[in-house]
DNA sequence: GAATGTTTTGAAATCGTTTTCAAGACCGCT
DNA sequence: AGCGGTCTTGAAAACGATTTCAAAACATTC
């Protein structure tokens, strides 16, 4: 293998002026472009660069202009499709402009929470896109007073000035349900998760106003809540559909509850789309593989990333604080054998 | 909502010192616990952190220790469950040994690696856990010089002197394949990545021992290469059913070519398992909700990460340079209904 | 060719840490 | 009290960039 020519292990900005037979700072002004150097100088300093290898040290600049050109992404799982998805447009609008992404993915617990907050803070990024926790209000001030960027994704914490990129889904969720009812559904059970989280709180608003203007009136015995894993997805409709009256549909409002909730129905060897429909918030892969494949509510997770990232940056590189904005993008429902008409 | 009382904008370790009565040089001290500290003044200096909210600047110090407690990953597709899997396994040990991660997605592109790695090397992280694509030999050197560590994920490049965590790919396709006959199938078909990866050539030669060691002759025919996409396994799967004899089975050697192939099967009008065999390398969540499910090799894609990272950290901290390490992990077949006996 | 104004340039200060070095404090001994 | 030896401490020099400031170089005009 070709290993090129012997380097020094460390070159600064000392080592190309001095190769190039002028100061530091006139490397600097050819670096950065901030001032104008004459087209000889210049042209030194470049071949010198190039011929050192040199490429400037971000810590040290970082030190003196206060911008890392870094960016935080704490997200609950990257391996979730949503997450992961956001994470991927993030990055990807991210790098394009020349930031590097450092991910925290702490689940749901907000001591990783806290830490992560911590280190980023230490590391002096220049902003960070996060999705809130119950409770993580109290971590922010400490960012907040370091001049970092905030741009929150998914979730919302009601009151605070900080920007938000969420989707509709109050209203994403009431077409889902008002599709089960103009499909023929009645008894209608939905799948939330317990804690108090604004998005599956909206989604549940959305359940609601959907069995209203229907003129169901909505019983207590069909709103079914717990941690939104598959497990708890499972027991949960395991539990449901020994009720009676059964119920006849069901919407799951996050893909995890929803996975569960399938296999629940399965085992209980009820037929997907003829004995029961399916409409499940948030899309994955496996969705449309199915047979019979499962309607549900697509999020545009990679521009919600894109967006978070593109906001964030427009805040950092502007001259002054910005007003935070909210950015509401729409969620679209994808109807597939599911939630097929009732016979 | 509280927002404590105020505090300086910026507080550094003057500050504290100053709050302490005592000089930088001491809180260094007590920061790093590198020294002893007469236990009255060590009081003083932690109450003053306490009190101004005190945090080191990371940069400042990385600046001086030339260790920034950052690592490096970069992989091809944070979308894709293998590589969610493995950011989490490494960015789970990494958080817990107090190393953030700079996370880099970047496809098969090369342009897009390599500017990726320059970035890594200018903001000086301690290491890279990265999943080589074909020509990033070139790319490495810089890094290298840079006295940075160094972990190859997933896929190997050859005669490097570089740490790897891959997956036994040989004997897993072996097995894979050998499964396959022993149920009854006889001519099975490979899909795999054109591209010479080292890990899509050894699941080829385990499919090759596999028929060797059962007397099956390899025909030239049953090998079908292209880009490792679903649309590409869809496209390379319909054209291969229309093949005279038609394949009794499949084995995909990537999840997505698995999953357009299973789309094409369907199209044909062929039932998995009945009408053709298939099994795939790497599992997905689908295919286990798949009915019939997908028989799949489960590559343990947390604890690759979760490994390459503990590789990395222990040779940052290592006094003197490790010599480079292998490690093979063991990926499991799992065998579900697609792969049923002939009948 | 001198006077003036505009670019270009380099020296030195700075960003916030750690670390070296030498001085100061403290100890136990004779 | 004086002396040798540890322990603790603070001043100052890095780390590698940017930026301010004033001097030096050039251009322009009379």
């Amino acid at each position: 293998m070709q290993h090129g020519p012997r380097r020094p292990a460390k070159v600064t900005i000392h080592d190309v002026a001095r190769v190039a037979g002028t100061s530091p700072s006139t490397v600097s002004r050819v670096l950065t472009g901030r001032a104008n150097v004459r087209a000889q100088k210049r042209e030194a300093v470049l071949r010198a660069i190039d011929e050192l290898g040199y490429a400037p040290n971000l810590l040290a600049r970082g030190l003196k202009t206060r911008l890392t050109y870094t960016l935080g992404l704490l997200i609950n799982d990257i391996q979730s499709p949503f997450f992961s998805g956001a994470a991927k447009g993030a990055q990807d609008y991210a790098v394009r402009q020349g930031y590097g992404i450092l991910l925290c993915d702490t689940g749901e617990e907000l001591s990783l929470q806290k830490a992560s907050l911590e280190m980023l803070r230490a590391k002096k990024v220049d902003g960070v896109i996060f999705v809130p926790t119950s409770g993580a209000e109290d971590l922010l001030p400490p960012l907040w007073e370091e001049e970092a960027n905030l741009v929150q994704i998914d979730r919302q914490i009601e009151g605070l000035p900080i920007s938000s990129v969420v989707v509709n889904d109050e209203e994403a969720s009431y077409q889902a349900v008002s599709h089960l009812i103009a499909n023929g559904y009645r008894d209608i059970a939905i799948l939330a998760f317990e804690e108090s989280v604004t998005t599956h709180n909206r989604r549940l608003q959305g359940y609601q106003r959907a069995l209203d203007e229907a003129g169901i009136s909505l019983s207590r015995t069909l709103v079914w809540r717990g941690k939104t894993s598959s497990e708890e997805g499972y027991r949960l409709t395991r539990d449901l559909l020994r009720c009676k009256p059964r119920p006849d549909a069901l919407f799951a409002t996050s893909s995890r509850l929803g996975v569960g909730a399938l296999r629940a129905i399965r085992d209980a060897g009820l037929v997907i789309g003829r004995d029961i429909g399916v409409v499940v918030f948030d899309d994955i892969p496996a969705f449309s593989l199915l047979q019979p494949s499962i309607s549900a509510i697509r999020q545009p997770a990679y521009e919600i990333g894109w967006k978070a990232a593109e906001l964030l940056i427009r805040a950092i590189e502007a001259e002054e604080p910005l007003p935070p904005t909210q950015i509401v993008l729409p969620a679209e429902l994808v109807i597939r054998e599911s939630s097929a008409p009732r016979v």
